[in-house]
DNA sequence: GTACATTTAATGTACATACATATATTTGCA
DNA sequence: TGCAAATATATGTATGTACATTAAATGTAC
């Protein structure tokens, strides 16, 4: 099996918690990786992919940018401009807000709803990547433990 | 303590693995945004200063571009555009590799060995990030696992 | 109700990433 | 030897990221 040493040709780290940090960037870099492979023949970006499942996840309610912002993984991505590009192909649709005209509603249209599950089909789930080397209970202690790391 | 779920406002996942993905992917931001507050002052890149950290563990050995890239978790960045940022600021020296003309030897020079020096009382180790909430067995196991989904 | 601060989104700029192509050099083989 | 294929790096272009600034709408103090 292929280590992490051996992936990025390092034979030695200072201490098991550097070798767990670059460990958990790589994966993370990996899964990146497996998406844009499956991605790469629709004209799609990850981000913009990214996006649209998060408008998916609202089921028809509308989200402000703002909101958008907050449930991506990169938090200083430009959901703006992301968003843009977006709508110019209408798989997304803006409007301004009528409580608050400073807010900007989005939503996803039917074409971009169409283009999802045309993708699902494509682009692995999680648990098809990792079910079988990893029991229910083992995904259970690692969120756990990834969680704990971050409030340290 | 603030879980995954929280971080990102998502209530429901459609099941514990792709948390766990998602979780994953939130760290690895996590850590590397951690990293770029500690560079904010120090006019450098996280790519830049990850490039410079590979250099600095050749310990002075001349590494071609090709080496770097292997070495570097994001393996589709741009080596070569990062070491002109680098070498503008002389930060890095290249030189064309005698013994096969088309590679190109990067080192770090001493200006670059001095920034990093001073980054590295700023730049927070994996060590300190995670050793109060994880014990050195449990930093074992996590390493294990994520070498096992990677290898599905 | 006007003045000033705050909030929300968009925009400008520099750097990085993803991917295709170009250029120079080396290798392999007829 | 001559020449096609392979290799190493650089470059071009579109998109994305990081961070500062701008513009419009709203909130708040007086």
């Amino acid at each position: 099996m292929k280590s992490i040493g051996d992936e990025i040709q390092q034979s030695e780290f200072s201490d098991v918690y550097q070798k767990l940090g670059i460990n958990i960037l790589f994966t993370a870099a990996w899964f990146g990786e497996l998406n844009r492979m499956a991605l790469k023949d629709y004209d799609i970006s990850l981000p913009q992919y990214n996006v649209l499942r998060i408008l998916r996840g609202q089921k028809g309610k509308a989200i402000t940018v703002a909101g958008l912002c907050e449930r991506m993984i990169d938090k200083s991505s430009n959901a703006s401009r992301i968003v843009d590009k977006l709508e110019t192909r209408n798989l997304v649709s803006r409007r301004v807000c009528d409580k608050d005209r400073r807010q900007v509603d989005v939503v996803i249209t039917e074409k971009g709803t169409a283009l999802l599950l045309e993708l699902d089909e494509k682009v692995p789930t999680f648990k098809t990547i990792m079910s079988k080397q990893l029991s229910n209970k083992d995904a259970e202690a690692l969120n756990f433990a990834l969680d704990q790391i971050r409030n340290h």
